[in-house]
DNA sequence: GTCTATAGATCGATAGAC
DNA sequence: GTCTATCGATCTATAGAC
């Protein structure tokens, strides 16, 4: 595994990412060391520093890039115009987009506390505008007068928060599939946004 | 603030108990020192050692303790016989509790990573019996021909991450009371369990 | 019960060879 | 681009004085 000299690889960045976001994950920021990181990757930990100003930066960037994907995936989906079909339609893409990336949705509610002032203000916008994203499909549903809801920020939130769960518990090869598991919540989500 | 000798205070463990509470939150656990958990005391480092054999058992003593007081709370509550009102019951009670303790909640469920692994066992063991004492309240539900659920115990563990979602947006001296946000909070849940 | 002092390990980050 | 080597700081935990 250990390397010993030369330019082996020209995907370490990528690797020493990979490598970060599990450990991260699976560890917490503050208890894994650069040089646990470069041991997974392969290379000794003064050749992070080629890719990497420090470790703070390299937690940023995983962070960035994760709600960056997120916000792009959502974007890209082609919302149907009825309220409710709409809502559908987030709880599934939601469910599934975080459930093919644990690593990076746990570090990205864990790890929060860790980034720098600046950098949690960056990363908060980010997540500030997923939430907005699916405050307006409540917005809609309300006006429309299909949804019921005394304050669409807390349904909002509630909603998010909630499926979230499934992250802590769902495990693929368990007594449901995954579309099971986000009809279950789907109807949760329905149920509790009508009437 | 600083301490120089001799036996100055006999709650010493409550105080270092309460620091280590607050900057295990605010910090994680694994990046806070035994230094600074001293410090906020007032006292040395080394004098935390006369109430802890070592910070991993200070992790799981405040874990464990939150816990048993989470038990000990919900059990001593007067639950009514029916179930959509033990289940009002639950959510306000689950609201309150929680809401008085934001630091014990946050590293109840954010350090368990940080937990050695018969640590994390004995923890998770606690926390399963929680998760069961309000599934217990759903089967009733279901039995009763009240809720209409597909599962139980997946109903149980959206209601909990919803309801857990409060903690991380909710501030007293904002727009809602806490008895507000309760019965917004409440009306999500018996809308979600019920047709 | 608290102090001072320190052992022994490990950390983030850098310097310079190749 | 990676290596080896290391600086200076910091960590947990312990030993012994008071």
């Amino acid at each position: 595994m250990a390397r010993t000299q030369g330019s082996h690889s020209d995907i370490t960045g990528p690797r020493i990412r990979s490598a970060a976001l599990q450990l991260f994950a699976r560890h917490g920021y503050a208890a894994v060391s650069m040089r646990q990181i470069a041991k997974e990757v392969g290379v000794q930990a003064g050749a992070l520093y080629n890719y990497t100003p420090d470790k703070q930066s390299l937690l940023h960037s995983l962070m960035e890039g994760h709600m960056r994907e997120l916000l792009a995936a959502w974007q890209a989906v082609d919302e149907p115009a009825d309220a409710l079909a709409r809502l559908e339609c987030f709880v599934r893409f939601h469910i599934g987009f975080h459930m093919q990336r644990p690593d990076a949705v746990f570090i990205a509610y864990m790890e929060l506390r860790n980034l720098s002032e600046e950098n949690f203000t960056a990363i908060e916008t980010l997540r500030r505008s997923y939430e907005d994203a699916l405050e307006a499909v409540m917005k809609q549903g309300v006006e429309a007068g299909q949804f019921t809801l005394p304050d669409t920020k807390i349904a909002t939130l509630a909603v998010i928060a909630m499926l979230n769960g499934v992250m802590t518990w769902y495990r693929s090869g368990g007594r449901l599939s995954l579309h099971e598991v986000e009809s279950v919540y789907w109807d949760m989500v329905r149920k509790s946004v009508t009437t």
